[in-house]
RNA sequence: GCCGGCGUAGCUCAGCUGGUAGAGCAGCUGAUUCGUAAUCAGCAGGUCAGCGGUUCAAUUCCGCUCGCCGGCUCCA
């Protein structure tokens, strides 16, 4: 007699010894028909597993969350038996669940995205076989000798302890597997191979370059075209394609990775800088200014020479080595050893919007997201020990307040002392539980990853979900133990003694081109009216009114509203037409009308059209729209 | 840096198995002077990424270099 405790609380008793799937049965056929697998007493385990005892369980079915990275599981496990059909002799390494699909990486010679169609055809084959997957439990010596001719899995299995080693086989094809799977093939509905690359056995250089094939799986078809349809939405709003369409910015080969700003580009660059510096006054920060350019010297006491010299750029200048800033902080350093400083200069706030280089990986670089060249909105902000909780309050009010401005969301995460590290373990303690005393002041919940802070200490980092819901990490708080120790940086106490200050270092855009690019892709292109790079089209009706357009091109550009004529001798549908491609949030038509009667005709990007509006009022609500920074489109 | 793919006019893209390039949009010129998402006609625009090789002949085949894209790795 087994007795089986539901999720509800409701217990089932069994003659016999069950299964998840027998449990299902009892309950109802058509559930039974959608369980993947089964939690057994907190662990998930395939929906055949045998219940000798009594136990707690859950059935997962196809609508769970977990049930999804199981069919992906089991998706790489058939992808992997139809290339084995049609590639002889590949050599399985291993094949993960990844966040959008699962990889397969695979020894075997480079395939392209030609090769899919056939692979796609053979897994099609394995799905509608509907072949059970069927876990075994087998000895070391088993899982090596069923290897013997397998390098990969044999390098896997050394590692793995005896007693813990399960295959899982669904036809003539075996894989070695903790699992769980679904109960058959058949459960995999809709599979697409989305892309190929290299990648190396163990992600090592020195090793063999494998293929790794991604795909991605769902229970059903309609799931995988919206999946595909998010894709395409992604690539529609992708900022290279927007940044050119939109005349924002470009990339050259003379400057690889390094983005030049074009007028337009440079307007939204603009209202971006001028909104951060009305949020930091406002916080107490102030602004300053440290040069590009410094010697070795300093970037060896900084320690970066040491650990960061293959990503700097450097040159001789009068026999002395010189290396472009990567980081703002050392140059931070000096200026507040300018003077010395007593407790009751602290906290001092220095921000900086510093440009920096670094040499990255030429195969890393990617539009605006990964660039050789950018600028932090860095700060550096030098306190006592006892004002690290206010201060890293601070900086996440902060924070709030301006993803907020750009609708943007976001999650936090914590990361605690690594293995390699400098510093006491009473001087991490304090630090991280600053951090968290911070954190839980905030209120927000946030996710601890143990061991992932800087060897200097640890941060908290600050991840913004864009309008599609991706997430991006931009924002970061990073408490430094190291730097003010190398450059022996004090205060004196009220006791009269010099005292070390505590530091961080903190980024609330992150990179101002990343984070431009980010907002490209989360607006679409279709920017608030505050960052429009162009807020109104002028577009007069015919040539005669190109003067008077002009004056009203004027008056709005002295009250800073960014304006442009349309001055080609174009149809005003043309005109209309390229006005609202291009985004422009206010479109004014300039006619006989509007000139003889001193008002304006606006269009906006909704195609609604208002006719006859006073200067005053469209001036007034423009304005005050642009200044409260409203994040919804203006109506008229 | 490594693996794979790619590089044709400002942009988007044609160009079959080698016979020295074509379209749409944008631009310019002319006509049209227009009331809310494309007026018409014409013109101009390319050392086919660069260098080298094979060939009677290379945008096309091969090699190298540069750049871009997708990954690996790294990171803001």
């Amino acid at each position: 007699m087994v007795n089986i405790t539901l999720p509800d609380g409701s217990i089932k008793s069994f003659e016999n010894i069950p299964t998840g799937l027998d449990v299902a049965k009892s309950l109802s056929e058509s559930l039974a028909g959608n369980c993947v697998a089964l939690e057994l007493d907190s662990k998930i385990v395939d929906l055949n597993t045998p219940i000798t005892q009594d136990s707690r369980i859950r059935l997962i079915t196809t609508k769970d969350d977990e049930a999804l990275k199981i069919l992906r599981h089991s998706a790489a496990h058939v992808m992997a038996e139809a290339i084995l059909h049609l590639y002889k002799d590949a050599k399985l390494t291993i094949g993960p669940v990844v966040e959008d699909g699962f990889y397969y990486d695979i020894d075997m010679p480079p395939i392209s995205e030609d090769d899919f169609p056939q692979i796609e055809a053979e897994i099609k084959k394995i799905i509608q076989a509907k072949t059970p997957f069927e876990r075994r439990i087998v000895s070391k010596a088993e899982a090596m000798e069923f290897y013997r001719n397998e390098p990969y899995k044999l390098e896997l299995i050394s590692e793995l302890e005896d007693g813990t080693i399960s295959l899982y086989q669904q036809g003539d094809f075996t894989d070695l597997c903790r699992g769980p799977h679904l109960p058959h093939t058949g459960f995999i509905k809709a599979v697409k191979l989305m892309k190929v690359s290299g990648a190396y056995w163990r992600a090592d250089q020195t090793k063999a370059q494998l293929q790794r094939i991604y795909g991605t799986a769902f229970f059903n078809k309609k799931e995988l075209k919206q999946y595909l349809h998010f894709l395409e939405e992604a690539k529609k709003r992708n900022h290279r394609k927007i940044g050119t369409e939109l005349d924002l910015f470009s990339f050259h080969d003379e400057a690889p990775g390094m983005p030049f700003f074009h007028a337009k580009g440079i307007n939204i660059w603009n209202a971006l800088i001028d909104y951060w510096r009305v949020e930091h006054r406002a916080a107490g920060y102030v602004e300053t200014k440290t040069p590009i350019m410094l010697n070795r010297s300093l970037w060896e006491r900084s320690g970066h020479w040491e650990n960061y010299r293959e990503n700097m750029y450097t040159s001789v200048i009068d026999e002395t080595e010189y290396a472009i800033k990567p980081m703002n902080c050392p140059g931070g350093m000096l200026l507040y050893d300018i003077k010395p400083h007593s407790y009751k200069d602290l906290p001092i706030r220095a921000a900086e919007i510093g440009l920096v280089h670094r040499h990255e990986l030429s195969g890393v670089l990617s539009g605006l997201f990964r660039v050789r060249a950018f600028h932090q909105d860095d700060a550096h902000i030098f306190m006592t020990p006892e004002q690290i909780e206010d201060e890293i309050l601070g900086v996440l009010q902060l924070v709030d307040r301006v993803y907020s401005t750009f609708g943007l969301g976001f999650h936090l995460e914590l990361s605690t002392r690594p293995e390699k590290s400098i510093g006491t373990t009473k001087q991490w303690e304090m630090a991280t539980d600053g951090l968290k005393s911070a954190l839980n002041k905030y209120g927000q919940d946030y996710r601890i990853n143990e061991g992932d802070g800087a060897f200097y200490g640890p941060k908290i980092d600050i991840h913004i979900k864009d309008a599609l819901g991706r997430t991006w990490q931009c924002g970061t708080v990073q408490l430094d133990m190291a730097l003010p120790e190398r450059f022996n940086l004090t205060y004196v106490g009220k006791d009269n003694e010099k005292h070390r200050p505590i530091m961080i270092h903190r980024v609330v855009y992150g990179s101002i081109e990343r984070f431009l690019g980010i907002l490209i892709e989360h607006f679409a292109g279709k920017f608030p009216l505050w960052l429009a790079p162009i807020q109104t089209a002028i577009l007069p009706i015919n040539d005669d009114l190109l003067p008077y357009a002009n004056d009203v091109k004027m008056k709005l550009e002295n009250l800073s509203i960014r304006a442009e004529v349309d001055h080609r001798t174009e149809s005003l549908n043309k005109k209309i037409r390229d006005a609202q491609i291009n985004k422009i949030p206010l479109i004014l038509t300039i006619g006989a009308k509007e000139k003889e009667s001193e008002t304006l005709s606006v269009r906006t990007l909704d195609g609604k059209v208002k006719f006859g509006l006073a200067y005053e009022e469209f001036l007034n609500r423009v304005l005050t729209h642009i200044r409260e920074r409203k994040l919804e489109p203006l109506e008229f």
